[in-house]
DNA sequence: ACAGGCTCCTGCAGGC
DNA sequence: TGCCTGCAGGAGCCTG
């Protein structure tokens, strides 16, 4: 399921490809879902613009977005600056299966291709996913505000803040890290390797946790997210990037999916639980 | 304020 | 081999 570093790295890959690339031609599947916004207001608001950059904010893909033709006031095309100005955001969130894929237009199409969107280059912009728990949402910036997420980003949130976000949260630690108005884009995968990696019980109290140990925390899931980055994230059920590659975070994992299977630091068998509805897995010997 | 349950959806694994 | 069942889970919602 693709969290921060799968989008992270989904974000380099489609940005990479499309930056200054121009919508011609959308087109949207019949389901209602996976649509935050509805889908023909979305294929009018996308088409004619320029994709200007494309960014990640906790688990959400943002597609900056130019100006449409026609769009301009006189006054600002003499001013030449338009054109960089974002005046619209597509936010893609993958939810479980989703994925975002840069093609040619020939290629096969996937199973539950939901949207195709065709650039001036000749190239397509893909949404895929076979679940639809992904969301697709068209913003005008004009109307309304641009896209943040509600939680602090976990590779840059100090320590201060990180040990505000759990004080006095009578909650499991794993429910705490999971909450994305808390921090944005940490998920399953993560949240089970960092809480090894830092040491600590995944049922432990949130709010009960002492300074050292959220530091700890703090530290080791920036440490991961910014390992499993480096590796193109992690290759579990179907994620790919923005080229169709899968990542190689998988194969370093600690924890997560390997219950019963030994730990990679002391041998103990891993454990695996269930927290806040989520399968969970820990060393009952390193995490205490 | 938080837990727990339910919903959405499909693919896959296990049982027989 | 093939069918059936159950499970996985991000997020939003509702109820307790």
């Amino acid at each position: 399921m693709p969290e921060l570093p799968e989008v992270e790295t989904i974000a380099r890959g489609v940005r990479e490809r499309v930056r200054g690339d121009r919508i011609v031609q959308a087109w949207f599947g019949g389901h209602r879902e996976p649509f935050k916004t509805p889908p023909l207001r979305q294929a009018k608001g996308l088409v004619g613009r320029i994709v200007l950059d494309v960014h990640r904010t906790g688990k959400h893909i943002v597609c900056e977005l130019g100006a449409a033709d026609g769009e301009l006031p006189a006054k600002s095309l003499r001013l030449n600056t338009p054109e960089k100005m974002p005046h619209a955001q597509w936010i893609v969130h993958l939810g479980m299966t989703g994925r975002l894929l840069v093609t040619s237009p020939d290629a096969p199409l996937a199973a539950h291709t939901h949207v195709r969107l065709s650039l001036a280059s000749g190239r397509e912009l893909r949404f895929v996913d076979p679940r639809r728990f992904g969301r697709l949402e068209f913003r005008d910036l004009r109307r309304s505000p641009g896209f943040s997420a509600t939680g602090a980003e976990p590779l840059t949130i100090g320590p201060e803040a990180f040990a505000a976000l759990f004080h006095s949260r009578r909650l499991a630690i794993k429910a705490a890290l999971l909450n994305q108005t808390l921090l944005a884009g940490v998920g399953n995968i993560y949240a089970d390797e960092s809480l090894f990696h830092a040491g600590i019980r995944p049922r432990r109290m949130a709010g009960r946790l002492t300074r050292a140990e959220l530091e700890r925390l703090r530290l080791a899931l920036r440490q991961v997210l910014k390992h499993a980055i480096r590796l193109g994230g992690s290759s579990v059920s179907d994620y790919v990037d923005a080229d169709g590659v899968r990542g190689f975070f998988q194969l370093e994992h600690c924890v997560y999916q390997r219950s019963g299977l030994p730990c990679r630091l002391c041998q103990t068998p891993i454990r695996r639980i269930v927290v806040a509805g989520r399968g969970t897995h820990y060393c009952a010997n390193c995490q205490q």
